[in-house]
RNA sequence: AGCGGGAUUGUGUAAAGGUAGCACAGCGGACUCUGACUCCGUAUGUGAGGGUUCGAAUCCUUCUCCCGCUGCCA
């Protein structure tokens, strides 16, 4: 059977690796290369899914490189997170882990090559004249430097290396096009000095290859086939070829663009995602409404769903914004088959069963996954005295109620009894401060011994003897415009809204064994995932998602 | 401005000259021990003009609009 290409980049792929192509017989290698100066978030995960998935589909193999030639913005902190990250995606790299900085010394032999070929020379401009030199669309680049006999560059250059220089004194520079349109060949950079200590390498070095030099290097040096990036390296391609075309190295990767992930309602600049953290907006990179893989696991995102969401947005050229939503039902697809269900109410209304006997308990059993029959069930205790969500009655019944109100539906409480309600009492203002329900003895279980249909909806409740107290985040979008990465200051887009906490909240009590990051789905109130700041006695939740559907007038 | 990309319904994404499909979102309904899920139904689209062709989202042409780059960042 022939192999069906998900989107262009397969396509490319098929065609280099199949006859007579550039990779032909070869087997697909490709890299996944954060810069370690930050945490990972849902838009690196599309890079992720991309770079880790094609490689799969073709049964080939992915590096992790962290991209670390700028000494300036690296950290090792943010390694080991995304490592971890990665890792909790499901993504696997063995043993072929690698930093770019593993290949200076390489890297500075091949500096070294181009000099001596004539290719690559010492430029003694200063930033500030670099730039005036550079020339514009009309005017091609002066670099007055250019000429300098090899001898000399390869003397100064390794004069740079041996920290002979100060910071921003000479660059060494490629020997490409002072009039190409692209500025990119107007004889780029090709190293800076820099008087930082790397996170791996120490002082051992002073002089820092560029990305554009380190890249397309580390890449063939790695053995990768198709180096897969976004939109804003195609201008690059040409100087990413020029470097594997003029430098020896065992093999020649392509690198392919593909549109970067936007979602609306979010901000994905890494910059803006730090100011968030350091000017605490928010309370760290793994706060819940981050874009950040951390934040989306603490708000009960699962790995599964994350990776469903890479694959539904599929793989294009458009510039492109996502809607939320899509994440969201790709949550609710997964947790709907695998979340365990639990009760609690939000807004707890006092409930009595009044022809129920006062002090008697007795325990029911509830399933806990009605979509996956291993899941087992559970005992809850039941008596006379319930909370139930106040939205779960009204005095007046909307049009097309279908819940709890006086003279109202049969309802079913949730796999205990069939109930009525039968009144209710308000205090001075009018609120309703207890709802009063008469129940079907012969209706244990849910089910009415008579067959019956139940009209009404089912109810959802906890026995207020057993309950626990409990404290509830609840999380909406940090922005409240759809576009804030687009606003002149996205700190303005902040939605004030964005964690609401609810105190008072009551649960069920096999609630209290929740795991930290435990995904839950509640009857009605929508998907919780338990948080890890959780303690039995004080349970804190985050709302990944609420039901599509609330009652509607 | 130059260089490089892009334009298919509200949002993404398919359709390599032959019925414009899928998913999410929307709307209407059925079902349900979650007003969820599921199921059924429904509205909305090829940026504009010209050309080639029996036939064009697709090929040619003119135009328009959008995005990225113009760091000693990646």
């Amino acid at each position: 059977m022939a192999f069906e290409p998900k989107n262009f980049i397969e396509a490319f792929v098929a065609e280099d690796i199949g006859p007579g192509g550039r990779f032909e017989g070869q087997t697909v290698h490709t890299r996944f290369p954060p810069e370690p100066n930050g945490y990972l978030h849902i838009g690196h995960c599309k890079a992720l899914c991309i770079d880790f998935g094609t490689a799969e589909r073709f049964g080939g193999i992915t590096n992790l490189r962290m991209d670390d030639t700028n000494p300036a913005k690296e950290d090792t902190e943010y390694v080991e997170a995304i490592q971890e990250d990665i890792k909790w995606l499901g993504f696997t790299w063995g043993d072929r882990f690698f930093y770019g900085s593993d290949y200076f010394d390489k890297t500075y032999e091949l500096a070294v090559s181009l000099i001596k070929k004539g290719l690559a020379y010492v430029c003694e401009l200063t930033p500030e004249q670099f730039r005036e030199y550079r020339g514009d669309t009309n005017t091609p680049a002066r670099s007055p430097w250019r000429d300098r006999p090899i001898e000399e560059n390869l003397d100064l250059f390794e004069r740079m290396k041996n920290g002979e220089f100060p910071e921003g004194k000479y660059t060494l520079r490629a020997k490409i096009d002072l009039a190409s349109g692209n500025f990119n060949m107007r004889d780029p950079v090709l190293y800076r000095i820099r008087y930082i200590e790397h996170h791996r390498q120490g002082t051992k070095w002073c002089i820092f290859p560029m990305y554009d030099f380190a890249h397309p290097i580390q890449d063939a040096l790695e053995g990768i086939t198709h180096s897969l990036c976004s939109l804003e390296y195609e201008d690059h391609r040409p100087l990413y070829d020029w470097v594997i075309n003029n430098v020896d190295v065992p093999s020649k990767p392509r690198q392919i663009e593909f549109a970067r992930l936007g979602i609306n309602y979010t901000v994905m600049s890494k910059r803006k995602l730090r100011k968030l953290v350091e000017e605490h907006y928010v309370s760290g990179w793994d706060d819940p409404r981050m874009p950040t893989l951390c934040g989306l696991r603490r708000r009960g995102y699962t790995p599964q769903s994350i990776r469903d969401f890479t694959d539904r947005i599929g793989v294009a050229k458009n510039p492109s914004t996502v809607d939320y939503s899509l994440l969201e039902s790709c949550l609710r697809d997964d947790l709907n088959l695998h979340a365990p269900r639990r009760m609690a109410v939000l807004h707890p209304v006092k409930c009595t069963i009044v022809n129920y006997p006062e002090g008697k308990t007795e325990t029911v059993e509830i399933e806990n996954n009605p979509n996956d029959e291993n899941a087992g069930t559970r005992a809850v205790s039941f008596s006379r005295n319930l909370y139930i969500e106040a939205e779960d009655f009204m005095a007046v019944p909307a049009p097309k109620y279908k819940r709890l109100f006086p003279d109202g539906p049969e309802c079913r409480l949730k796999g205990a009894y069939l109930v009525k309600c039968v009144g209710c009492n308000t205090d001075e203002n009018g609120s309703v401060t207890e709802v009063l329900l008469e129940y079907d003895p012969d209706s244990r279980g849910g089910d009415p011994a008579d067959g019956r249909k139940v009209k009404g909806a089912t109810i959802h409740w906890v026995d207020a003897n057993t309950c626990v107290d409990a404290e509830a985040r609840i999380y909406d979008y940090l922005f409240s415009d759809p576009e804030p990465d687009a606003a002149e200051d996205f700190l303005t887009c902040l939605n004030p809204d964005s964690l609401e906490i609810v105190n008072g909240i009551k649960v069920e009590k096999a609630l209290a064994d929740a795991k930290p990051t435990d995904s839950f789905q509640f009857l009605r109130l929508g998907y919780f995932a338990a948080d890890k700041d959780s303690t039995p006695e004080h349970l804190i939740f985050n709302r990944a998602v609420a039901l599509k559907d609330s009652f509607k007038k």
